[in-house]
RNA sequence: CGGGGCGUAGCGCAGCCUGGUAGCGCGCCUGCUUUGGGAGCAGGAUGUCGGAGGUUCGAAUCCUCUCGCCCCGACCA
């Protein structure tokens, strides 16, 4: 019968972090490698979970008064150089359009024909195009603030790809926001950081760090960058969102210009920030285990399977109906502004249909058999601490939503605990060095919180030998003396050390 | 893009060294027996051996090139 230590997935988190994570993502039926080399197929079950994450996050931009819009997938090449940073920050990695036909070539294959006279880059993201038409729709300060944002996909050129977490192609969101004043260019910056770390930690149950990236981890063209990083289970950091102060650089290369309230011209102050499908990756590390992907129900593609028990050659109907019924009474709950979305797996392939709801990460299974019905209970298992016990039916019913939201807080709680449990404060370079040192795989060290005295040098010395950099300065990162953990000199505050994604 | 590893059935793999026309486990299909945490027995289907050239009477196997995936670096959301 059940194999009881075994784990649905193999190799386990501790023995192959990294292979685990690529058969999670298999396993759960989130997504698949494709014909094309770096880019993936989102499948039903992970595409849903994005769309939760796109209609959550886009009611909360609103909220602030942002609006969608839709710009060009091409780019003329001549829009990149407007900025010098953006340009050397993104040439190395761009798609080039530079056809616009195919032709019957001598062998009978297509071969490229129709040349461009300006080749056209796939967006890798789209500050200039955006900024081409924020030139025109700026004349005044009265057209001001201009708040954008666009759910899109855009195209990197990686050299190393990895579902979620880094492929060519990948869909994000990217707000775009001019303003008249730097002030509330600025306020803007940091109020949308808020709302990715609140989305982040209400609807994906990840604890998150913010704080201001160093000069050298900046946006390509941006004076301010600011981030949230989470701990993912291997303890390496994932950045899970970043919000750019823009400054006047991007308004000048695209001649963002308007008359102010005095009747002088001047530049727009403008902002960006996105959030990816790489969201789900930090999503499945950091709450998956060895059975396979755990989903917070806030975000969750479906709360519930119901797999009634069937019996072969017997009369199901009961057991059918019954299901039926509950899928009905459980939907009438709003979760959150969502019915409670209810699967039906009624396959007869015993044992094996659990499983491939552990591995696909459902918040709570039930099975429903006779006896359940006989009794008006249900047997209720959660995904997030295997709990398992019968249920009176209508308490089931009338809990469901607290029982979820139990699990998205629980979900929360064990991410910020394991975080706490391996974040530390070193003051001692030996330490700091030995711990990241013997740090392989799943054991990828520690968030440590140093001193540092802001110098580069420093910076790339340790990303240098440990192949750990500054996620960011933490933004309650206290005011206190120290000594930089490289260097030795002075410094006045502890910024975030760690491997990172 | 540098270094390393790997591409054989839906998934995981063996076969390759020493060439002779493809196998195992799981899954899948059929039947019977089962059914409350990965069911049992019996029968069955499935492969252009990643692709293209080459060597050879004959290539999954040897050679060349190419594409893709994974790991370690560099780079990046």
């Amino acid at each position: 019968m059940a194999k009881k230590n075994k784990t649905a997935i193999t190799p386990t988190r501790e023995e192959d972090y990294s292979q685990w994570y690529q058969e999670v993502v298999k396993a759960s039926d989130l997504a698949e490698n494709s014909p094309v080399r770096g880019c993936m197929v989102i499948k039903p079950w992970g595409y849903a979970l994005w769309e939760n994450i796109m209609h959550d996050m886009d009611a909360m931009f609103k909220e602030t008064g942002v609006r969608n819009a839709y710009f060009p997938l091409f780019i003329p090449l001549s829009y990149l150089e407007k900025e010098a940073e953006h340009v050397d920050g993104f040439a190395k990695e761009c798609a080039v359009v530079t056809h616009h036909k195919l032709e019957k070539g001598k062998d009978g294959k297509l071969v490229p024909a129709g040349e461009l006279a300006e080749p056209l880059i796939v967006r890798p993201t789209s500050e200039t195009i955006i900024g081409e038409s924020m030139s025109k729709w700026t004349s005044s300060y009265r057209d001001l603030p201009i708040l954008l944002n666009q759910w899109a996909n855009v195209v990197r050129w990686e050299m190393r790809t990895r579902m979620f977490l880094r492929t060519s192609e990948f869909l994000w969101q990217e707000g775009h926001t001019a303003h008249a004043t730097k002030v509330e260019a600025q306020e803007r910056t940091s109020q949308m950081l808020d709302i990715y770390a609140e989305f982040v930690e209400k609807h994906l149950a990840m604890p998150v760090i913010r704080g201001q990236k160093t000069e050298s981890e900046r946006f390509p063209g941006a004076d301010d960058t600011i981030c949230i990083e989470a701990m993912m289970q291997d303890k390496r950091a994932l950045q899970a969102g970043t919000s750019h102060f823009l400054g006047q650089n991007f308004a000048k290369g695209s001649d963002i210009k308007f008359q102010n309230e005095e009747g002088q011209e001047a530049y727009a102050w403008t902002t960006s920030w996105g959030t990816s499908t790489r969201m789900i990756g930090g999503m499945i590390m950091v709450h998956s285990d060895d059975d396979g992907l755990i989903v917070p129900p806030r975000v969750a593609p479906a709360h519930v399977v119901i797999m009634p028990i069937i019996k072969k050659g017997g009369d199901n109907t009961q057991v059918i109906e019954s299901a039926n019924l509950l899928k009905k009474a459980l939907k009438a709950n709003s979760f959150h502004g969502r019915k409670v979305e209810v699967e039906i797996d009624s396959r007869d392939i015993g044992g094996a249909r659990g499983w491939d709801w552990v591995k696909k990460g459902i918040p709570v299974r039930i099975e429903l058999g006779p006896r359940d019905i006989a009794n008006n209970c249900v047997f209720m298992a959660r995904r997030d601490t295997n709990e398992k016990k019968s249920m009176d039916r209508d308490d089931f019913i009338n809990n469901i939503c607290d029982i979820l939201d139990n699990i998205q807080d629980s979900l929360f709680q064990r991410a910020l605990q394991f975080r706490e449990d391996h974040t530390f404060s070193i003051d001692s370079k030996e330490e700091f060095y030995a711990l990241f040192k013997k740090a392989k795989g799943y054991e990828n060290g520690a968030f440590v919180n140093s001193h540092w005295c802001g110098s580069r040098e420093c910076e790339e010395k340790i990303k240098k030998d440990l192949s750990v950099t500054i996620r960011c300065i933490p933004f309650d990162s206290p005011m206190e003396e120290g000594t930089c953990i490289c260097c030795g000199n002075a410094s006045s505050k502890r910024v975030l050390f760690a491997k990172a994604y």
